[in-house]
DNA sequence: TAGTATATAGACTGGTCGGTCTACTATCAA
DNA sequence: TTGATAGTAGACCGACCAGTCTATATACTA
């Protein structure tokens, strides 16, 4: 039962390099354009450990795989936008200027890391439907703080850290689409304005 | 060379079940996990009709699946936000209740009639990838003139519209997911105080 | 009536899907 | 050394995929 690293030295461990590769092939193409074999061949894996590892299959791993990346993006939310960073309507914007320069330097490919599977499988998977539901609340709970920290009541934090991933997510969609930085940086404009209009609002 | 509806009194031609049935399915599932057997089987249309309508197959009918959906949704936010309506302060959180209402109703099983496609096939098809980033644009300029309607001025309408688009778009994948109003009723409530916000601003 | 384009009909193909199955190897404890 | 467990390995399965093909029916025109 052991589902940690192995030694460092050497290459990861079958598990985490099902794990690791399925993240990014779920980024790119989505759930159902992502098989089984083609993650196999690419972690370089038989398909007798992704069934050890994984009884439940490509649900299972899938799962796995978005609730690593969910993590991962909740950590840097929460460097982001950490308080001695500044206040969070210097900080907010800037988070979301830094993943538009992603996106673009992925050629587009990437950003949204779960949005494609929360599409594609609410209406077929009721675990991964609620494994995505659970990530956006963390996430939302993250920005939700950093609000707080920066002046914000309990009710208006909720409802703008609820839009501001939002924004995010649906900016990311436009960008992919349109090739182009040109929606992300558009909302972080936005969201700057909104933001100081509200802090100022607050001074009064 | 005819496309459009045939003798209203009876049933819709093959070509518009193909269209419509395909809408569905793609708004349900996304563009992979629907099969052209299932299109096929659930419009009632033999193999060779989608061919004969579609030399492009599945891609080709597509499009004109999303170009359908979208001239459909431009056509609602062109009426809702109307001018006569009430300012866009007003119209445009009215319009994302609307919204929020729709998806409850459907047991959250639509909405974002084209964001799965989006995604899945931004990677795989230009023509779909193209095709989606047009119909973005034109959802966005038209919640644009709406800005410029109720006294925006053209760079915050540009940037304010898009961010509306993103909010509505993510909001939409999030309510999915969890399974409530509560994201789409947050932004609309959080729009509602920003664009207020904007026009007090202006006052002075 | 004959001829032509349009449209319907579905059998069929090669390929891929997710998943099962058996066999083999490595590790460690008794 | 033996036995049990964890993990690797890949052949194999039925189901389904998008797309092709030939045959036929229908509608309109010459």
């Amino acid at each position: 039962m052991e589902h940690d690293n192995c030694d460092p030295a050497s290459r990861p461990s079958t598990r985490d390099r099902l794990i690791t590769v399925t993240c990014e092939l779920l980024e790119f193409q989505g759930y159902h354009a992502t098989g089984l074999n083609e993650i196999l061949a690419t972690s370089e894996s038989p398909k007798g450990s992704l069934y050890h590892h994984f009884p439940n299959g490509k649900e299972e791993l899938t799962i796995a795989a978005i609730s690593k990346v969910g993590t991962a993006v909740l950590e840097r939310i929460r460097d982001s936008l950490s308080p001695e960073n500044g206040p969070a309507h210097a900080t907010v914007p800037a988070f979301i200027r830094d993943i538009s320069m992603n996106v673009e330097r992925s050629g587009y490919r990437t950003g949204g890391p779960i949005t494609t599977v929360a599409l594609e499988a609410a209406a077929s998977s009721k675990a991964l439907r609620t494994a995505c539901a659970e990530i956006y609340r963390e996430w939302q709970l993250a920005v939700e703080r950093a609000l707080i920290a920066s002046g914000s009541n309990q009710s208006e934090a909720e409802s703008v850290a609820t839009s501001i991933i939002a924004r995010i997510e649906g900016g990311i969609i436009m960008a992919r689409c349109e090739r182009s930085r040109r929606p992300l940086d558009a909302i972080a404009d936005e969201l700057e304005q909104d933001l100081a209009c509200r802090a100022k609002e607050k001074q009064k």
